[in-house]
DNA sequence: TCTTGTTGTAATCGAATGATTACTTATCAG
DNA sequence: CTGATAAGTAATCATTCGATTACAACAAGA
C-alpha cells in the first residue's frame, strides 16, 4: 500500500474541517514549542483550573494524549508555559535596558514625558512600560502570568509565581535602578493593566465613556495597539 | 417517637467528626448568608473554575445539593458572592468618605503622610487605602473580586466584573474627587496588593528579604495586620 | 528490505463534579 | 395535636477530564 494520505477513507473530501490531509510529522522539540504556545493562549484565557488538556491539544492541532505524554501532567505543562512567559517578560525588559545603555533609543527618548525626569531610572521606567504594553500583543504572555498569580493556592504554581514576581521586582529595582517605591509603582501599573485586560475592558471601549477614560489614562499611546489586539483575540475565539 | 437527636443510631458516640448532634435548622435567609460567606472564602482561594459546590457546602457545614438548590447553579452562586464582595468594598469606601466629610476622622488625619497633600482628595485617597488594606482581614473579599477579574472569559462573570470595576473607579473619581490619574494610581496600588496576596507573598515574609522589602513598601503600616491575617488563613486551611 | 525508534492517535478508564430526584424531619400556625 | 410547609439530606446520574494503554504509520540507518 502506498504512503499517500493516510486518513482519507470514503469520499474524496479532504477530512472534516481543518485541512490536515497528511498530518505532517514534526520533531518533538519543535512540537513542544507549538504546544507551549497554544497552552499559553488557553491558560491565559481560562486559567489553570478552567483549562483542559484537550483545549490545549485542539489549539495546537494535536491529540490530547500526546499533550499529556509530552509534559507528564497538566500541572507540569502549566509550569513550563509559566516559565516561558516569565522568561519572555524578563527578556523584554532586559532588551530595553541593554538598548538604552547602548544608546540605541535616541529616537524614543524624545517622546517620553519630561515631567517624570530624565535620569536613567525614570527614563527606563517609561521605556519598560512601553515594552510591557507591547507584550499584550504577544498572545497571552501577560495574562498567563496573571493567571499564575491568582493560582497561588496550588502549591507548585504558587511557589513559582512568588519567585517569578520577585524576579521581576528585582530586575526593575537592581537592573533598571528604580528605588523601591518607584519599582512598586511600576509593578502596580502593570497589575492594573493586567486587570483591565482580564476583565476585557477594551471590549466595551466604544460603549462606555468611563471605560474609555480609564483605558486612555492607563495605556496612553499604547491604547490603539491594545484595542487592536483585543479585537483580534475576540475574533480568534 | 420523641424528637431527641435524630441521627444517633447504634453506638453512643455522637456522630463522626464534627459535633453536629441535632443539626440545627436555620431559616433560609440566614442560611443564604452563611453559604455566601463560605462561598466567598472558597472562591477567593481557588477561583471560579477551581472551586466545587461541595467545597462550599462543606465550608458552610451543609450538604452539596442544598447549596445547588438554593442558588440554582454554581455560576449564580459565584455571581451572588461577587455582588456581595463588590457591595462590601463600595460600602467600606463610602463609609470612609462619609466619616471624613462629617469630620469624624480628626485622629487619623494626623497620621497621614503630609507629603501627599492635605486637600480632600489626597487625604481621602490615603484613608481609602487604609480601608482597603483593612478588608484583607475580611476573609476573601478582595481575592473574590480578583478572581472575578481574571474570569472575564465567562460571559456572565466578565460582564459583572467590568461593571463592578468601573463602579469602583467612578466612586473613587466622583465621590472621593480624585482626578483620573490619581484614581488610576489608587486602583493600581490596589491591584498590586491583590496580587501580592494572591501569590501569598506574606507566607515567605521572613524567608526572603526581597519579599520583605516589597511588602513593607506596599503595605506600610498595614503590614502587621496582613501578616496576621495570612497566618490565620494558613492555619484555617 | 528489514528493523528500530520516533511521532502520533483511538479507545477507554476511573475519579470528580454539577445537578436532579426522592425522601426525611423539624417547626409552626390553627 | 395535627397537618402543612420549610429545611435538609442520601443516593444517584450524566458529563467531563486527566491519564493510561495499546496500537499505527512514518522515517532513517543497516
Amino acid at each position: 500500500m502506498s504512503s499517500v494520505a493516510k486518513k482519507i477513507v470514503g469520499t474524496d473530501a479532504p477530512e472534516s474541517p481543518a485541512i490536515q490531509a497528511t498530518a505532517e510529522r514534526i520533531p518533538a522539540a519543535r512540537r513542544r514549542e507549538l504546544i507551549l504556545e497554544a497552552a499559553t493562549g488557553v491558560f491565559a484565557e481560562r486559567g489553570y483550573a478552567g483549562s483542559t488538556t484537550d483545549q490545549v491539544a485542539k489549539a495546537a492541532g494535536i491529540s490530547q494524549p500526546y499533550v499529556v505524554r509530552m509534559f507528564g501532567t497538566k500541572e507540569a505543562l502549566f509550569l513550563e508555559a509559566l516559565d516561558r512567559a516569565h522568561g519572555k517578560l524578563l527578556s523584554a525588559f532586559r532588551s530595553v535596558i541593554a538598548a538604552y545603555d547602548a544608546g540605541e533609543l535616541a529616537e524614543q527618548l524624545g517622546q517620553l514625558d519630561p515631567d517624570q525626569g530624565n535620569a536613567r531610572p525614570q527614563q527606563l521606567k517609561q521605556l519598560m512600560a512601553i515594552a510591557y504594553a507591547d507584550l499584550v500583543e504577544d498572545r497571552g504572555i501577560l495574562m498567563m502570568l496573571m493567571q499564575a498569580f491568582v493560582a497561588g493556592h496550588e502549591p507548585a504554581i504558587g511557589a513559582r509565581a512568588r519567585e517569578g514576581f520577585l524576579d521581576i521586582y528585582r530586575l526593575v529595582r537592581d537592573e533598571a535602578g528604580l528605588p523601591p517605591e518607584a519599582a512598586r509603582d511600576f509593578l502596580a501599573q502593570g497589575m492594573l493593566m493586567n486587570t483591565l485586560i482580564g476583565i476585557r475592558l477594551p471590549d466595551i471601549y466604544q460603549q462606555d465613556s468611563t471605560a474609555e477614560e480609564l483605558l486612555e489614562c492607563t495605556l496612553r499611546a499604547k491604547l490603539p495597539l491594545v484595542l487592536k489586539a483585543s479585537q483580534a483575540q475576540r475574533q480568534a475565539v
